[in-house]
RNA sequence: CGGGGCGUAGCGCAGUCUGGUUAGCGCACCUGGUUUGGGACCAGGGGGUCGGGGGUUCGAAUCCCUCCGCCCCGACCA
């Protein structure tokens, strides 16, 4: 391609509204437009990118035995009703009539359609195991779009669906597609981590997500520095720890005056004791389908509460904070709150199952309680609803875990039965029998990768793509497009290029050399020839993206340098 | 959805508080010339419903009301 003629537009200032670097390149670069927020417009650069990356994962998941459709991007109704989904999913569905007043609405996720597509066309095992999916669009009305490609409303998204037998044969599935999705991500020179995500209220089987590391990532995972061990926080797990050596003693379990002492921190000064012996209470409003209440959690003084897991182990649709105004209306003594004659529900981390010689709340103005041995709440709810945190022992190997920031772009789900159910989308068992399709469910976010790969590879001058998506590999700079020998040359040098299938685009604009080279490093090609000065001397010079390492290289053999260069 | 901010040329902004020539600057764009290895220079030029609607006023980008859009923090979300 040839730069006068590519319709790439670059800008010298970021659009004020982007605020992550790969926002700000992105559209200064002119990979992307904005149309309205959270829409936005690929041009011919990114329109190369979403292509690149559309590829790499249809040829990996054709070759692991995915079949690949394409659903309609407008659905009925009707279909949801069915799954029970249109009221769950709330405003993120788009919803709209046609001119004969039937509802539709548009795919925010496509498990309704796909189902109903399989139904009535699989009768028999004989005819599993299956895999379908398609890579189109995408719409959630999300409540707050932001950072420009990471979290759009309109999107590109691979979504895939495997239908089979039983519990076994999709397993086997869901152990294929996460090999797939690691040679899909290794493709395109990402760094990423498979790691262990919560599976929510849908509940039971297992699910891994696939996260770009990249300090911009909203999400928190743990990684083991030694073993393979990594997942998000919601779910991630510590080794069970040996008690400290200084165990305190108290003769009796009796109450103590604590006039005003109300934090781990404070009691910890007071008492001189490993936070360790003091039982911290967290209380949160659990907020279900038909009601609320106060749950108050506990855990021991040097731990924090992890929501997501708080909230999976009483089963409650979300957890709000609750106010001293609040607690006190239902009889809890904030900054006392203690186990013993507590007038709610109370979840005691795992931790605790059998703990003793602790402080906890007193449930009374002023007073904690001290030698408090749990033992008496045997037949209480114990779960994991610690937080991870740096520097926690794995809980595989018991090496350190770090926690870092990652980019979800990939996530894979042991589904069950939970849509063939609903939708009454059955086949005939080798008994004749009538059964429910057991599913599994592989998402990645196509749009989403291509900022992704650069929120992870970029510098203060713009974009470094990895070489398998960067929108052409080599980029040749005529540095004075008026000094006929370096346009000969240069358009020779791009033919040759062309005939060999290098991606290869030509700077041919009537810039000077100034802009031409900060366009280069902006949009982030891999390589650039400078073809200038140099000439004269016989030489040309390439440029490394990455290293920005300029190299002197005779003309006579730039073609194999290059080609050596670009070989895959 | 709660809190904050913004909306003036393709992009980035000044002007608004304190109403008053023809609404200005940088970049980009067009013409001519010079220049040509790190976002050139000189001269000339084109481009504006000042987010929309309503109001106050002799007069509104500027004050008031209202609607819309966009961004950030949070809640939410695969």
């Amino acid at each position: 391609m040839r730069f006068s003629k590519s319709f790439i537009h670059t800008l010298k200032e970021a659009p004020k509204d982007a605020s992550l670097p790969s926002h700000k390149y992105l559209v200064r670069a002119g990979f992307i437009s904005q149309v309205a927020s959270g829409i936005y417009n690929f041009l011919p650069l990114g329109k190369i990118v979403l292509e690149k990356i559309k590829k790499i994962t249809k040829e990996e998941l054709d070759a692991a035995g995915a079949v690949e459709v394409q659903l309609g991007f407008v659905t009925p109704c009707e279909l949801w009703e069915q799954s029970g989904r249109l009221a769950k999913y709330g405003k993120e569905l788009l919803r709209f009539k046609d001119r004969k007043e039937n509802c539709f609405v548009l795919g925010p996720t496509h498990e309704e359609m796909m189902v109903n597509l399989v139904r009535g066309r699989i009768n028999s095992y004989k005819q599993l195991p299956l895999n379908l999916y398609q890579i189109g669009l995408k719409f959630r009305d999300e409540a707050r779009p932001r950072f420009g490609l990471l979290r759009g409303r309109e999107f590109v998204m691979k979504d895939g669906y495997s239908f089979h037998a039983d519990e076994e044969d999709m397993k086997r599935e869901y152990a294929l597609m996460e090999e797939t999705y690691k040679k899909i991500f290794s493709r395109m020179g990402l760094d990423f981590r498979a790691v262990e995500a919560d599976v929510g209220a849908i509940g039971g089987s297992a699910s891994k997500e696939f996260m770009v590391i990249a300090d911009s990532g909203e999400d928190n995972i743990a990684i083991c520095t030694q073993c393979d061990y990594a997942a998000n926080v919601e779910a991630a797990k510590k080794a069970k720890r040996s008690e400290p050596s200084e165990v305190p003693e108290f003769s009796n379990f009796e109450p103590f005056l604590t006039p005003g002492i109300k934090t781990i921190e404070e009691l910890k000064e007071f008492f001189h004791i490993d936070p360790y012996f003091l039982l911290k209470a967290v209380a949160k409003k659990a907020l279900y389908e038909d009601g609320e209440e106060i749950v108050v959690f506990f855990l021991r003084g040097d731990q924090e509460l992890q929501e997501t897991k708080a909230m999976n182990a009483i089963e409650a649709l979300e957890l709000e904070d609750v106010s001293d105004e609040e607690l006190k209306k239902a009889g809890i003594v904030p900054g006392f709150i203690g186990p013993y004659e507590l007038g709610c529900k109370v979840v005691f981390d795992e931790e605790l199952k059998g703990a003793k010689n602790l402080i906890c709340g007193g449930n009374r103005e002023d007073y904690h309680l001290i030698g408090a041995d749990l033992a008496h709440f045997e037949d209480a709810l114990f779960v994991d609803i610690k937080e991870v945190k740096e520097g926690d022992e794995c809980p595989k190997c018991g090496a350190a875990l770090q926690i870092k920031k990652g980019i979800e772009v990939g996530h894979i789900f042991q589904l069950g039965t939970r849509y063939s159910d609903a939708l009454n989308a059955t086949f005939l068992d080798k008994d004749g029998k009538a059964r429910p399709f057991v599913m599994g469910t592989y998402g990645i976010g196509i749009s989403r990768l291509i900022a992704a790969a650069i929120e992870q590879n970029h510098d203060d001058r713009g974009c470094i793509w990895p070489k398998e998506i960067a929108p052409f590999s080599v980029d040749i700079i005529v540095s004075n497009t008026k000094e006929k020998e370096q346009l000969d040359f240069a358009e020779e040098l791009y033919g040759f290029l062309l005939q060999e299938g290098v991606e290869v685009i030509l700077d041919d604009r009537p810039e000077r050399f100034g802009p031409k080279i900060k366009d280069f490093e902006l949009i982030g090609f891999p390589y650039g020839v400078i073809v200038g000065k140099g000439l004269r001397d016989g030489k040309v010079q390439v440029v490394d993206r990455k290293t920005l390492e300029k190299e002197d290289v005779d003309i006579l053999n730039i073609k194999d340098y290059l080609l050596q260069l670009t070989k895959k």
